[in-house]
DNA sequence: TTCACCTACTAACGCGCGTAACTTAGATCA
DNA sequence: TGATCTAAGTTACGCGCGTTAGTAGGTGAA
């Protein structure tokens, strides 16, 4: 800076008002063109580290996750970096599933000691704020050092209910499932659960039920199984749904993968897909839903819009502003494929 | 930094070499403790910016990439981000893929400018060094603005030849696959490859014929076809293999998409894999190939470990050091699964 | 003329740290 | 006993920038 003033003539202190073009400086026209040339003949590149130093403000938020391993919630990651790039800000990620490809695993105490490493460093790079990512929907513990900056949880929340968190609206996602089945005309619809405990299972089946009540149709327990979120879990399940007497003639599966085991299901009874049974699915994973025959209709998890309203809150709160709510929901769309 | 200094009773030099541990500093046990003690009460946390400032190096690596979308080569990153952390570096990751999602995708002007406003952003940044890495093997042609730093080139090559450069073994890729059909006792191996230009095509077909070679085993050119890299495409070209009058027994094909397709084909033949005849497949795309039935046997692409030696490399071009070779090829494993 | 007021800048400080050069008290040695 | 060395620090400067508090010169009005 101080070789672009001297090219240019003028004190470094005028360059500075011109690169960063601050509105309160009077400059002249002609300076500031001088200024700007001076910069680009020489080659100048200010250094955000130097700018972040004086001015107190680094501009980069911190996205801390396990998921980088996660191949379908990548999406959290492009979502929060393409908001951030477009806000002129920087997102430095640090995953905290290092050694998970040794095989071992960390063990839990060691994954806490890598969450705390990274955002401790992440708080040594002078992050304004913190965004922490889930793989899948649940309630998290967070470190306590989160508490020195802004942060907001994405695809989880507090567990302490104190941070701001965005998550998918699966009650909406049960629901709109469950109508477009409705909208094709099936009245019995059998519904594949996963692991009941867990916020996606309660929220999709809450959908489902809420969806039935407003279409005037009693809840059938009988219609109603679960089971491990895998795709042997799903046929298992599947396979009780429909040796029963009167099978349903539309499955809502809690995901994808339980979707393909009823696939195998299914077409192992001679039935085919959507003539003799409909089914939906939930979360939208790519590789599965779009290459299963026929393609699965799919229920899709919101990640990249997640991901960018997580860095929109983050700036609303490093700005001082107040977010929307304090728990987001974010809308989970309807995905139409070929399987209903 | 001096409210340590004040708590410990010394000068902040003396905090500093503490702090940084430097070996060539001599501080006394003592006063060493009352530092590191008084640091932690009062809860000191150091400034990394303003340490990359003073001391003109920043321990960042720039990684650029369009590949945050392609869920597949995101091991990249992950390998980059685990060697990274344990070289206590860390990565900035730049997408170059904004506004893919908005459906139109990038002009490819539009691509190139992305990548440039990328870069110089990271070099805003002051990065020792840059990673570029690409979603397929390929020729690219780097924007000008990498020779500030040292670059290394992750799953792509410089068309220029200029930059040093980490590829996957595609030939060796090729004789794995091919010695894997040999060893279970077949002589009549097809190959159904990709488009014929990429150095994929090239390098797996390459490593088809030579190991063929050396089992002396003659070229039959009617048991190579090529189609496009889709499943689609996979299942005409093994349409037109298997329909000939002697089909092969066994079938390399070119990748994962492509050994769906030819499942496909095979099965509506009323052949069955592998007793009829033996599939494998390349790139391990994990949602194709652990969820085919049976479970595809593909070689893998080893985007985990190119990452990892990108910063490896980096690390030594940054060290001044020379670094093995100036276009490293890396070992595709074999992945036993059950269509062999 | 004098004063106020503007435009167009500049001088000087500090952000938090690394580091080269210097200081001081004590130990060692011929 | 004086010279030399070492351990254990400290002083002072600068990294590249943002920013506050100025200053110099011009203009218009009373």
């Amino acid at each position: 800076m101080t070789d672009v003033a001297k090219h240019a003539g003028v004190s470094r202190t005028a360059v500075s008002f011109v690169l960063s073009n601050r509105a309160d400086a009077s400059i002249s026209e002609d300076t500031r063109r001088r200024i700007t040339e001076a910069a680009h003949f020489l080659g100048y590149r200010p250094n955000a580290g130097a700018r972040a130093l004086a001015s107190q403000r680094s501009d980069w938020y911190g996205l801390v996750t396990e998921i980088v391993t996660a191949p379908f919630a990548v999406d959290i990651i492009k979502g929060a970096q393409d908001r951030a790039w477009k806000d002129h800000r920087f997102l430095l990620i640090a995953s905290t599933d290092q050694g998970v490809a040794d095989g071992a695993g960390p063990a839990d105490g060691e994954q806490r000691s890598l969450e705390d490493a990274a955002i401790e460093k992440l708080l040594e790079q002078r992050v304004e704020g913190l965004l922490y990512a889930a793989t899948w929907h649940r309630a998290v513990q967070v470190p306590q050092a989160v508490r020195e900056v802004p942060t907001v949880l994405i695809n989880c929340f507090d567990a302490n209910g104190e941070l701001p968190s965005i998550v998918p609206d699966e009650v909406n996602g049960g629901r709109r499932a469950t109508r477009r089945l409705l909208e094709a005309g099936h009245r019995r619809i059998g519904f594949i659960n996963l692991d009941p405990d867990i916020p996606a299972a309660v929220g999709r089946l809450e959908g489902y039920r809420l969806e039935l009540a407003s279409a005037g149709i009693a809840l059938d327990e009988g219609l109603i199984a679960s089971g491990h979120a895998t795709a042997d879990g799903g046929y298992e399940a599947v396979c009780r749904i429909l040796d029963q007497t009167d099978p349903p003639t539309a499955l809502f599966c809690g995901n994808d993968r339980m979707a393909m085991g009823a696939y195998d299901a299914i077409k192992e009874r001679g039935l085919s897909i959507p003539q003799d049974i409909a089914v939906i699915g939930f979360d939208n994973q790519e590789l599965i839903a779009a290459y299963l025959r026929p393609k699965l209709t799919t229920v899709a998890l919101p990640f990249e819009e997640m991901g960018a309203l997580g860095v929109q809150s983050l700036s609303q709160l490093t700005a001082g502003q107040p977010i929307t709510a304090h728990k987001q929901m974010v809308d989970c769309p309807l995905l139409e494929r070929f399987s209903v």
